[in-house]
RNA sequence: GCCCCCAUGGCCCAAUUGGCAGAGGCAGGGGACUUAAAAUCCUUGUGGUGUGGGUUCGAGUCCCACUGGGGGCACCA
């Protein structure tokens, strides 16, 4: 007899995942089952999982976070919601330029082609989506609307063009953000950033980095803690001060006033020099002609560091002298100016107080360069001068004129009032946050609808020009990255008329970060065909924000920043209601193999087809869900595809074991089989809304363990309380093992789909037990069990327990000092 | 260096939020069926919850310290 090495068999009929897809895929394709009713007949739920990059096929993480919010998905639709469920890819980007290049096409190609592959793995995994809403940040109907709302940033200030020293990654040939370099190399390529000083498009996301903080607190408890943490930290808010330093004017160079900020005006009086940012303009302003040349050397050398060697804390302080002094406003002190690369350009000011006293870093600086080190607040610890230890504990301001005795919180508040009254400085706050710079230097992203003009500036493209399309005669090495976007070469594409005075203009030839692209497509979802603007307002309203966002922690930062910051923006444009884009979000965990991630290098990965193959796809979505708590990493090498076949088989021959008629009356049926269902249904919900999937499956075996027992062993298969219960088992499955579920549905003579079968509903009745097991301990040991009445009175349960032998037996005689009673479950009794 | 999270049978993980440590699965042992095997079914768990203290009638759960692992930030003034 041949086997399937996956079938299972039992009374002739087999399970055989590959007939299940082959079967169904086309049934609910027809069905359409997935496309919200958007009527208003019930509550509307928006669940998004974060949208695809179109990089080859579908691979390992995709399945498990789609396996994660399809749950979402499926859940809410079968509590009653009406579910907004989309999918679209994010598919501009390097990868597709780099293809082209080496194949000499363009980029759509591969772009493209590999959408279909993707969308063609996601139809045979079962993603419940609403495929009528697909969308791809590439299509000109989409970036029209990328580029109308860049205009309506510009329009409003917030977004702007300036010249500054930025991260350049020399292998990409392109300009990273902050939140693009992670420990000073390109997060895409690894290769070592450098510095370069270039005229680049920002967003001015700093001017809502209060509110980004704020916001966060509508958020708390429906985002996960870390990822909290994590955009709090990246914000960076600090409370200082800012404080005026008049510079003494020296030979030809003139008085100048320059701002520090400071968290610690307290020690005003300990600040012995001061230093500016070496590679800001500022140090080239202040130097005197003497120092000039030292000051240039330094900045070069400066500039020929890579952000790693520059950021290395282990790195001996340099800096140079400009010859200049600056005037201590609380206490007239002159103290030399340092131009040093230990401060940064563009955090504060660029310029600083030095305190080596109660600041390690200017502390190492002072001993390098033999600066004088002069203690203020007295933390009882050793004097930093001689430890080479800054203090920065709490303690009692000395040498500090009127601010003596003051404790540190008092001499910062003091010192602030000082300041002020004197008209030198001022409270302030200071974020850690810089501007997002936005534009990139190469082809396959969203051009910038700019126009420069030689008589008009920048002009924004008229919005009724919209879209700027890319061109599409480049190719190939056309594309190859040559530190200018690709698209400078496409001459009658750039040469326009200004659309303001008609005059000779050329296009902005930068293209859009492609986080601009991803951080709006939610708000696309709700009207994926909509003409008059971005999204229509009132679908919005109607659906946004997204009830439940589903996707990696990678994205902690950049994407989900940005995406809030887009929706504040839009917002104040009065186009949403809501300023915050995603209610709740879930991060998936990594999948693993062996402990690590898997990789090319490591030779580790596995294949999702070959596994989708050999197991199926329901067997590899309950493996992921079932593996561990959605959040948590999932080792592939550690969890059994192969045992969740089994297990659908098993729930499988259910359906095929029941001999009653559909719509046989359950109240007639085994009472103890259907409290085992109730409970589990009503469990279930419980354990779904609060995330934990994988309880959820162990419950659903729990059920099908019980359900096999009661037909091999107890009241049989025609009993109703088995259908009740493979009819329970199906609904809840089909939130993991969609084909199965639906099979099995049929088996049970109902129509598909099983998607829309609704939650079973939970007859409070069959949840109460009369009675139950009152455990009695003495001294917190167990000494007896007994059968009591659920509602039984503390003192019946108290004269029981007492009466018990067993418990008798463990006092030996000895009194009571106390009983604990918890009617009905517990007595625990202390004797004296 | 600073901050956050985690630690339960050989492994992945539950434990109604302070009340019987073990639900589910994997692996392993035993058995039924079979000429045999596969598949299927039945059956099988002293590890006391990383370590040391503390609070409590009672601690996996709360508090303190430590160890180990994971993650984030890191010249941010």
């Amino acid at each position: 007899m041949s086997t399937q090495p996956t079938g299972t068999e039992t009374g002739g009929s087999t399970y055989r995942f590959q007939d299940l897809e082959a079967k169904w895929g086309p049934v609910w394709e027809e069905l359409g089952v997935f496309t919200p009713k958007d009527d208003g007949s019930a509550e509307r739920r928006y669940v998004l999982d974060m949208f695809p990059y179109p990089s080859g096929d579908l691979h390992m993480g995709h399945a498990e976070a789609f396996a994660m919010g399809d749950v979402v998905a499926r859940y809410w639709r079968q509590r009653g919601y009406d579910v907004m469920h989309p999918i679209g890819w994010d598919s501009f980007g390097l990868p597709a330029e780099n293809a082209a290049i080496k194949r000499n096409a363009h980029p759509a190609e591969w772009t493209y082609a590999n959408i279909d592959t993707q969308a063609a793995s996601f139809k045979r995994y079962a993603i419940s989506a609403d495929w009528s809403r697909r969308l791809h940040t590439s299509d000109p109907e989409y970036y029209r609307w990328t580029q109308w709302l860049f205009t309506r940033f510009y329009e409003k200030g917030l977004a702007y063009r300036k010249d500054h020293p930025v991260n350049w990654c020399p292998k990409d040939q392109t300009v990273l953000a902050n939140e693009q370099v992670v420990n000073g190399a390109c997060e895409r390529c690894g290769t070592p950033v450098t510095k370069k000083s270039l005229n680049q498009w920002y967003f001015k996301i700093t001017e809502y980095a209060d509110r980004l903080l704020q916001d966060m607190e509508q958020l708390k408890g429906h985002w996960p803690e870390r990822v909290l943490a994590m955009q709090r930290n990246w914000i960076g808010r600090s409370e200082g001060a800012h404080v005026d330093f008049v510079i003494e004017a020296a030979g030809e160079r003139p008085e100048h006033k320059v701002t520090v900020f400071t968290t610690r005006p307290d020690t005003l009086h300990g600040a012995t020099f001061f230093v500016v940012a070496a590679d800001a303009d500022l140090a080239s302003d202040l130097v005197t002609e003497a120092h000039r040349a030292e000051l240039e050397a330094y900045q070069e050398q400066v500039k020929a560091l890579s952000e790693i060697e520059r950021q290395s804390t282990e790195r001996e302080k340099t800096g140079v002298f400009t010859g200049r002094y600056a005037v201590n406003p609380l206490n007239g002190e002159k103290l030399p100016v340092w131009a040093a690369d230990y401060v940064l350009a563009d955090y504060g000011t660029g310029a600083i107080m030095a305190v080596p006293a109660h600041d390690q870093r200017d502390l190492d600086f002072a001993t390098k360069f033999g600066l004088p080190v002069r203690a203020v607040l007295d933390t009882g610890e050793e004097d930093p001068a001689v430890t080479g230890l800054a203090t920065t504990g709490e303690g009692i301001l000395v040498n500090s004129g009127e601010l003596d005795g003051l404790s540190k919180a008092e001499g910062i508040a003091r010192a602030i009032e000082m300041v002020e009254a004197a008209g030198t400085g001022e409270r302030t706050v200071n974020f850690r946050l810089r501007d997002w710079l936005l534009s990139r230097q190469r082809f396959w992203g969203t051009p910038i609808p700019i126009i420069h003009c030689a008589e008009c500036g920048e002009v924004p493209v008229p919005d009724e020009h919209l879209p700027v399309r890319l061109p599409d005669n480049l190719r190939g090495e056309q594309l190859a990255p040559k530190g200018t976007s690709p698209l400078a070469a496409a001459e009658e594409w750039v040469n326009v008329p200004c659309p303001r005075c008609g005059g000779p203009a050329r296009r902005d030839t930068d293209t859009m970060d492609t986080f601009v692209d991803s951080s709006w497509y939610f708000l696309r979802f709700v009207s994926p065909q909509y003409t008059e603007g971005p999204f229509d307002p009132e679908a919005a309203a109607r659906w946004m924000p997204v009830g439940q966002y589903v996707g990696g922690v990678e994205h902690a930062i950049l994407h989900l920043l940005y995406s809030r910051f887009f929706t504040k923006v839009v917002h104040d444009l009065g186009l949403v209601p809501f300023t915050e884009p995603f209610s709740a979000l879930l991060n998936q965990g990594q999948v693993l193999n062996g402990g690590k991630a898997m990789s090319k290098s490591l030779g580790n990965g596995v294949d999702l087809g070959e596994q989708l193959d050999k197991f199926g796809v329901d067997a590899v979505r309950l493996t992921m869900v079932f593996a561990s708590p959605p959040e948590d990493d999932v080792d592939w090498a550690d969890v059994s595809p192969s045992g969740s076949g089994k297990f659908l088989a098993r729930a499988w021959r259910l359906a095929g074991d029941v001999s009653s008629g559909a719509g046989a009356d359950p109240a007639s049926g085994d009472r103890a089989l259907r409290a085992v269902t109730h409970r589990t249904v009503a469990d279930c919900a419980e354990l779904l809304d609060s995330g934990k999937f994988n309880v959820v499956v162990a419950r659903l075996m729990e059920l099908v363990n019980a359900t096999r027992k009661a037909i091999d062993s107890g009241p049989g298969a025609a009993d109703p309380a088995v259908r009740e219960a493979v009819e329970a088992t199906a609904v809840i499955l089909s939130l993991f093992a969609p084909y199965t579920a639906e099979d099995m549905w049929s088996l049970l003579g109902h129509e598909p789909a099983v998607a829309n079968a609704g939650w079973p509903a939970v007859d409070p009745a069959l949840l109460v037990q009369d009675t139950v097991v009152a455990v009695v301990q003495v001294q917190g040991k167990v000494r007896d069990r007994l059968d009591v009445p659920v509602d039984i009175t503390e003192e019946a349960l108290r004269e029981l327990a007492l009466a018990s032998e067993p418990v008798q037996r463990a006092l030996d005689g000895r009194g009571l000092r106390t009983v604990i009673v918890r009617a009905p479950k517990l007595v625990n009794i202390v004797p004296a």
